[in-house]
RNA sequence: GGCGAUAUAGCUCAGUUGGUUAGAGCGUGGGAUUCAUAAGCCCGAGGUCACAGGUUCGAAUCCUGUUAUCGCUACCA
């Protein structure tokens, strides 16, 4: 049988920016993924990177007195170092700069030419001079002809660009929609894309003349390669699917291109016209998430109160790096609403679901076995307590994490894990293994229960660990057992815990003081 | 302006094709326990389902209007 592939991407981040909770957050939901399939036994790709052409980033280095590549490498590292911060498993780097991904940009591009999906158009619209840009007639309307920044009237004014036919693509995106429900999701994303596709389609620019920090068009080096198309490209370029050499090829088409809601548009229209364009399979599916709010607020530059890499290395300070992920994937705006990142609520989820659940459940149960059997896993004898069958259990609640995992549905995948758990601690509850310990003539029950507590627990803990890494392994530890490297399967089986075993009391997720003030 | 969506318990949200006392998690009040990180378990309180009409034997669920909030409206990523 062969290795079922699966390809995550990131979309490219862009140099200019400063990282936020945004970009980590992003990541750390294709690192979910990405884990959780590595787990299921996937040949798994999970590509990020940067975006570092464009007007800004030459501007911004001119600012600097430094060149654009200068610039880009050193804020391409700070997206690289991301990575490594937050333990996210991507298995490579792209950046729109490598020489690699330039070329086969330009092979790409002069594919399209040659077909005649790219052609050389008049480009008209109104200029302001003042900011060497150009606005739509819509815009420029609402502006009502006068530059927003200086207030001098816009200029009718015409340039040569190159276009992808976009419109030629109408009707094959209609029907890839109606085709393909979960092309876009959410599906009130999928709904916005379609409000618009009604609308019509035209021709898209995507070549620039007013700057010169890009990819040159094949055979026009005055026009560069407007940056969001060389950034699309990323995810095709990373696998040399422009490469003589396809051996990454095999990755494609990607199963999720995760983005974040703002540039849908691209990723669910304009790339797969591409691809067409190019004769490529479709990605599966385009999964556009909303945005962090802050404490109710907007995040903006004028509050000042972007949730920045500062920032969150105090919640991981104080709360781990686990409660962090944790915090991101199970709260996050996974959805299509925007999701709040207050202080009071990540302290909350903190003590409900690791504190008092994963935590204090992996404590009792350790606790007793340490107790009782003086830290050697005792046997079960295979008997059914409190109508309890937890084989049936944990093979229902793997296969339901296993599934919500594959359709990108993270909350879910994450509850299916937790929910062993919590059934864990009510069979405690019910069993009551602590009065059992009084009883000399109950040893072989409060063995048996205690084994099915502890192998419970083992098998809930394999289900997180896509989640909460570092914890699971240290729990992993105490428990003497090993995470498996590449497939679970056999791992998840009801059984896979072996009596006798000594293991330790854990404390996973220690309690910590609210701070109320930063 | 145009297109689209949402308004349900203190908070975050589920409520399938209209049908008996509207649900979950968190928070909150009470209780029985003690293995455990004052955690876990049980019980309860709490909603005129935005507002006003209409269709129907019957509407949170369908229709109309009002109000509020939000998204999209293509060349800044």
């Amino acid at each position: 049988m062969t290795q079922e592939t699966r390809y995550i991407t990131t979309p490219i981040y862009y140099v200019n920016d400063k990282p936020h909770i945004g970009h980590v957050y992003t990541t750390t939901l294709c690192d979910v993924y990405a884990r959780a399939m590595r787990n299921f036994g996937h040949d798994v790709f999970f590509l990020t990177g940067t975006d570092e052409h464009g007007v800004k980033v030459e501007e911004s280095a001119q600012k600097r007195g430094i060149t654009p590549q200068a610039l880009a490498d050193e804020n391409a590292a700070v997206f690289q170092s991301i990575m490594e911060m937050f333990s996210l498993t991507n298995d490579a780097f792209i950046r729109t700069t490598d020489p690699k991904h330039e070329s086969q940009v330009q092979t790409l591009v002069s594919g399209l030419l040659a077909s005649g999906d790219v052609y050389l158009g008049d480009f008209e619209g109104w200029y302001d001079s003042g900011q060497e840009e150009y606005h739509t007639e819509n815009s420029a309307r609402e502006l009502d002809y006068k530059s927003p920044i200086s207030g001098k009237p816009l200029v009718r004014a015409t340039e040569k660009n190159y276009y992808f036919r976009l419109s030629a693509y109408q009707k094959k995106l209609e029907k890839l929609f109606a085709d393909h429900p979960d092309f876009v999701r959410p599906s009130s994303r999928r709904n916005e894309v379609l409000g618009r596709l009604r609308e019509g389609l035209q021709d898209v620019p995507i070549s620039r003349t007013n700057f010169s920090w890009g990819i040159p068009m094949p055979d026009d080096p005055e026009h560069v390669i407007y940056v969001w198309i060389d950034a699309l490209f990323n995810y095709i370029t990373a696998l040399d699917l422009g490469e003589e050499d396809k051996t990454l090829g095999k990755y494609w088409p990607a199963n999720y291109h995760v983005v974040g809601k703002e540039i849908l548009w691209f990723h669910a229209v304009i790339w797969p016209a591409i691809l067409m364009a190019l004769d490529l399979p479709l990605p599966k599916c385009i999964y556009a998430h909303s945005f962090w709010i802050s404490e109710g607020r907007k995040m903006s530059k004028s509050l000042g109160n972007f949730i920045d890499l500062k920032e969150i290395d105090k919640y991981i300070d104080v709360y781990s790096m686990d409660a962090w992920r944790f915090y991101l994937v199970t709260q996050g705006p996974l959805g299509a609403t925007d999701a709040d990142f207050a202080a009071a609520k990540f302290h909350d989820v903190y003590n409900a679901h690791l504190v008092n659940t994963v935590g204090n459940c992996a404590s009792r149960v350790t606790a007793m076995i340490e107790k009782y059997f003086d830290g050697a896993v005792p046997a079960d004898n295979g008997e059914i307590f409190a109508e309890t069958d937890w084989k049936s259990i944990c093979s229902k609640a793997a296969a339901c994490s296993q599934s919500a995992m594959e359709t990108f549905s993270l909350q879910e995948a994450v509850e299916c894990a937790m929910s062993i758990v919590r059934q864990v601690d009510l069979f405690i509850n019910t069993t009551a293994p602590f009065k059992l310990a009084k009883d000399e003539t109950k040893q072989e029950e409060l063995g048996a229960i205690l084994y099915q507590c502890i192998e419970a627990l083992r098998i809930s803990s394999i289900l997180l660990h896509p989640v909460i890494p570092v914890k699971m392994d240290e729990l992993h530890n105490a428990l003497n057992v090993e995470m498996p490297k590449q497939n679970t399967s056999t791992a998840l089986e009801w059984g896979g815990m072996e009596p006798g075993t000594t293991i330790q009391k854990v404390a996973l997720f220690p309690r910590v003081e609210f701070a109320t003030s930063e």
